[in-house]
DNA sequence: GTGGTCTAGACCACC
DNA sequence: GTGGTCTAGACCACG
């Protein structure tokens, strides 16, 4: 899986790494106990140092998306918690999302296209 | 329209002025046309620098949410741009929330029920 | 709340000073809300980098102790959850430490005793 | 006595099998005098470097809980040292534990009841 | 080999 | 002023 730096974001990179991360295991690109890149190899990849690579890592294992193994380094969690909820951050984020949908003239059902765009993928 | 400011969170100050602003547009309790607070009198009311509430009120205005008269201040818009579209930003921010909705196991139905209840509430 | 950093301890620097703050807020040495050292000062006055107590800070975040106000910096929290409720580690952990109270023979009334000891404190 | 190994765990494997071995000593699965699997084998059986179990042999040995005998290789100790003690190192991290407790809002007893259902168990 | 920790110094957003 | 982020380099424990 390619991951990408917009260096001119607002967004820090180690959270820029975070999200593509969590973007690849929803969408299947990352396997279940799938082998991540080696902190070193992925910022060399893409240019940045490892200690920020280590943060996206821990950051990550910490939200229970993957797990480090000392034997084989960082990998894709084999289970997740099927809780079918949105973080209290992210439930924020949507409200606010919706906020500005509706503002901008989008019906429910115009909202609800767009995001079945996104859930096909 | 009362704005509360939690300083716990991670977001801005500014942001949450913001926010909030925009959510009393859509949800109704701003009219179009009706006048904002001054700088000062919501920067006193809420016990921060005026300076952020300044920001915030520059980041509507470029927005395009607020305009501001010279005589009366900031006023909330009159006619919205229905351009029923979302920000890139916000955009993107609602494709991570949906691979988060999707990992944590929410169907597609659920995570539109959820949708739902925002959009009424 | 003098904070004291045990060189050789296979503890993490950054770990030891969670702990530290972690007593501290349970024995009443910080009271909620208090403002904690800046980053820099305590940096400084333990003789460390201030990476290291950005680190525990945004532990200590993470695990709802503190929050960072962003015009005071640090500060405990005002509540916390009281769910009555150890962490799955510290529970891993007291199963290990009762299971060495057992080999070295502590009746369970003695190690009750010592327990004692300590939340009087 | 079967060992499990937690791949996920941030407790180093040498560790987690001199925890299990200590568990298994202290409710009786393990008795005294009973003689170990070798490094090897166990090794084998867990899938692991002999290395690893060699090191929480070493460990073990230190401590106390087990001898070596030339001909019959690791063996739990027959007597052990009741000296009713916890090492400093446990009591630290039981005062630890303690004060996290108390900031969640265990009352001692209620922490005495967890303490009892570890005891029985 | 791996991730984890730490340093010394820098820049940035927010207020 | 504050914490947050990032860099370039180093050392360590683990396996």
């Amino acid at each position: 899986m390619v991951i990408s730096i917009n260096d001119a974001s607002e967004i820090p990179i180690y959270q820029q790494i975070r999200n593509q991360i969590v973007l690849g295991i929803s969408d299947g690109r990352l396997a279940p106990g799938e082998q991540l890149p080696t902190v070193r190899a992925l910022a060399e990849e893409i240019g940045i140092n490892s200690m920020t690579v280590s943060k996206a890592y821990t950051l990550l294992k910490q939200e229970g998306y993957i797990y480090t193994d000392r034997r084989s380094g960082a990998r894709v969690r084999q289970e997740f918690e099927t809780n079918k909820e949105l973080s209290e951050k992210s439930q924020e984020l949507l409200r606010q999302i919706i906020s500005e949908a509706k503002v901008s003239g989008m019906t429910q059902t115009e909202f609800f296209d767009l995001c079945k765009r996104i859930y096909k993928g």
